[in-house]
RNA sequence: GCGGUCAUAGCUCAGUUGGUUAGAGCACAAGAUUGUGAAUCUUGGGGUCGCGGGUUCGAGUCCCGUUGGCCGCCCCA
């Protein structure tokens, strides 16, 4: 055994494990339909340029990429928002805005390997294209927290962090910063949290020592916990932008608060995620004791659907990923334990009743019921406990004695109750079973 | 790409200073049991001890290499 395994980072799922993974996907799936968005799907293999657009040449190391037979670079999709942009930005005009769309699709990334990040995953993609103002971030900020409550995760367990990438550059320019500058300070921002001070190393090395007046208001920035600190520090700056910023920030939280979800939200401005493309508003989920990564993330991308060569289209989205996810849900217990049961088990006796049965079982699955049976001809005794076992609520019993008289025996297999009824009426009798229960 | 750590049956693990033919529990299968369930008993299948090399009379055990897992760093769209 084991002359051939599986690629490293690349994940199997025996049935036990691939009926968990498939519930995380049915209750985002359904959640995103309560939220009125539309499902679609792309192909795995994209052109390697498609990546390289969007996030730069360095990404190629990151990637699944190689030559195809006809010579193209290619590469297995790491990230779904590039082939979105296409999708949205070829039909742009036919479609009814706001566009909501959502896939759930497994993504590839040529990583090392560690706790919550694999070399491949599942995520669940939903973006809004066509809104600029926050009512899109509220839509999509509300679907990730139905998202992750729908599981019985609560705001102890989870906290979504909102910060705003606007909001950072209107602030640094009234500190007086330039582009670069400013660019230079979020990176440091980003790092704050896990190098504390180091983080501003990056800041010197280019541009020198960072003006002390500054870095202290950056730092009090990031304490900012809350709207009312938030307008209390920009307020008085008096700055057009920040001014009208600040009223999308009231629009963006009043929502939230109206629809009961400021308890999971989190004002924080030490969130900045990848700046390759962000352009507003950006949020993370996170586990309240801090012990994964990111459970989501998300934000506005205003500029990607023109870049990548569709009309300027603005944009907002988020992903969560399988793997975290699956891990919260593991700890907090909340992964319930699925029976793979049947409906029905039926026991044989023998050939003859082997042929009654199939006729039977045949009907009844063709009207969707679970039914199972033993291939081979064993003792009634062990197929009864293979009855129990199937987790099975009724089994129908065709022995000898019932073949001849026509008739089948139907045993309740919790109250272990039973009955015989004509052998014409057992599909109907166990289909009123069913609809009664 | 870098560092730490680990690798014995499907799973969890034991295996003495290197010493006969590598074990247990669980799981799986067959039987006791051709008409009634979570029990019990008996039996069985299943291992190139991750792989390769070295030391040795002798290696699951010691040494080197390698592959893979886990944890962390870099990165994280």
């Amino acid at each position: 055994m084991a002359t051939f395994q599986s690629l490293p980072g690349f994940r199997e799922f025996y049935p036990d494990d691939q009926v968990r993974r498939k519930h995380l996907f049915d209750l985002w799936r359904r959640t995103a339909h309560a939220f009125g968005f539309a499902e679609y799907d792309a192909p795995v293999l994209e052109p390697l340029d498609l990546y390289k657009a969007k996030s730069g040449e360095e990404i190629e190391g990151q990637l699944f990429s190689f030559t195809d037979k006809g010579g193209r670079e290619v590469a297995l999709r790491p990230e779904m928002t590039p082939t979105v942009c296409r999708l949205v930005g070829a039909r742009a005009s036919a479609l009814k805005r706001p566009i909501k769309w959502f896939s759930i699709a497994e993504f590839y990334r040529y990583e090392r390997m560690q706790k919550g990040r694999g070399r491949c995953f599942t995520q669940l993609n939903a973006d809004i294209f066509g809104e600029p103002g926050p009512e899109a971030e509220i839509e999509l900020i509300a679907m990730l927290t139905q998202c992750l409550t729908a599981f019985g995760l609560t705001e102890q367990d989870f906290y979504v962090r909102l910060s705003d990438r606007n909001l950072w550059c209107y602030y640094l320019a009234a500190l007086g910063l330039d582009e670069p500058r400013t660019r230079a300070v979020l990176t440091a921002v980003d790092r704050h949290e896990k190098y504390g001070d180091e983080a501003f190393q990056g800041y010197t090395d280019q541009f020198g020592p960072i003006d002390a007046e500054v870095k202290a208001k950056v730092l009090a920035f990031l304490q900012v916990k809350s709207l009312a600190a938030l307008e209390a520090t920009l307020a008085p700056l008096g700055s057009e932008p920040i001014t009208a910023r600040l009223a999308d920030w009231r629009k963006l939280l009043g929502g939230l608060q109206a629809m009961g979800l400021s308890r999971f939200i989190e004002v924080d401005l030490g969130v900045v995620r990848g700046l390759a493309y962000y352009t507003g508003f950006v949020f993370e989920a996170f586990d309240r004791k801090g012990e994964l990564r990111a459970l989501a993330g998300g934000g506005r991308y205003d500029d990607l659907v023109e870049k990548l060569g569709g009309p300027a289209l603005p944009a907002v989205g988020f992903a969560i990923g399988d793997m975290t996810f699956a891990l919260l849900l593991e700890q907090r217990g909340l992964m319930p334990a699925f029976a793979q049961a049947a409906d029905v088990y039926c026991v044989i006796g023998g050939p003859a009743a082997r042929a009654a049965a199939f006729a039977d079982i045949q009907t009844l699955r063709a009207t969707g019921r679970r039914v199972d049976y033993p291939m081979k001809d064993v003792g009634f005794g062990k197929q009864f406990k293979l009855a129990a076992d199937s987790g099975a609520k009724l089994a129908l019993i065709y022995g000898d004695d019932e073949v001849a008289k026509g008739t089948v025996k139907i045993r309740d297999l919790n109250d272990r109750a039973e009955h015989e009824v004509p052998r014409d009426h057992v599909t109907a009798v166990v289909r009123d079973f069913f609809t009664a229960s």
